[in-house]
DNA sequence: AATGCTCTTGCGAATTATTTGCAATAAGAA
DNA sequence: TTCTTATTGCAAATAATTCGCAAGAGCATT
């Protein structure tokens, strides 16, 4: 059983420690369990992920380290349901949510169009776009 | 000075009698605040405005009131920043929101072009969309 | 207008999600 | 190893919203 860490571990710890934040057994946990996460966990799923690989995490770390990785870019917050932030690694490309409002499932996707629509009416508006949000939700279609 | 209702407050009393909704004053202080706001208060700035015509109105009857109306579509609930919910009447055609960053200004847009490419990413992944959320976060462009 | 059944209200306490203060601990440079 | 300073866990503090409950209205009926 080896301690190497992932490739990508690896890559964002070296990008932290260049920009002066230390790494923690506690933040490399936190950014296991992100990087092993496929779906969107919340802080608190973080939180008993991220204990299985350092018990000593603590609920206010997951926060601040998010917090951190949020404001870098490392990681990207979601608010889909209005119960609680959602949290996602940003090491994929640009991606917004249809959520399954029977499930919870949700599933990425891109629509280069509607990303160009978007800066269009913002240009239109006077305006440039720093962020976005499109969250589609919806209803798997049935043939009852 | 007449206590005549506009007829906008006055057809939603109707409709909301119709359905078995009692028409208290508060609910109607709550409805008149929201129908005179041309932005997008918060329940705390509702709970404000609407005790200019009715003081008794508590925060906890703005937010079992605004969850009635909303249930009903009468009033349609927002959560831009993450701080808090924000509400407007439903009695304009369906828009998205472009919030500047800078100012938190509210400014409302419609994409035909937009809504229909969302419907059709939907229908490519088997969903049909009960809801969406469009908001663009933009900086006024400037020729600094 | 008075009656009564039921819904609604205000109040304060309870929840939920997140943030913060603080003393103890651990990163990383020397 | 040592030292300086950032980070941590814990518990208490916030912020937004919801809930329990007894008192107080709606409104259909008389």
């Amino acid at each position: 059983m080896s301690d190497a860490e992932s490739p990508l571990i690896d890559d964002l710890e070296h990008e932290l420690r260049a920009e002066g934040v230390r790494i923690t057994r506690q933040r490399v946990a936190i950014l296991s369990a992100l990087a092993n996460s496929g779906d969107h966990p919340s802080a608190e799923e973080i939180l008993e992920r991220s204990r299985k690989q350092d018990s000593s995490v603590s609920l206010a770390t997951v926060y601040r380290t998010l917090s951190i990785l949020v404001d870098r870019g490392t990681v990207l917050r979601n608010e889909f349901d209005g119960t609680g932030a959602r949290f996602e690694l940003a090491n994929k490309p640009h991606h917004d949510h249809l959520i399954d409002v029977d499930t919870g499932d949700v599933i990425e996707f891109t629509s280069p169009r509607i990303e160009e629509l978007q800066a269009e009416i913002a240009r239109e508006l006077g305006y440039d776009i720093v962020d976005h949000r499109l969250e589609l939700y919806g209803k798997l279609r049935t043939r009852d």
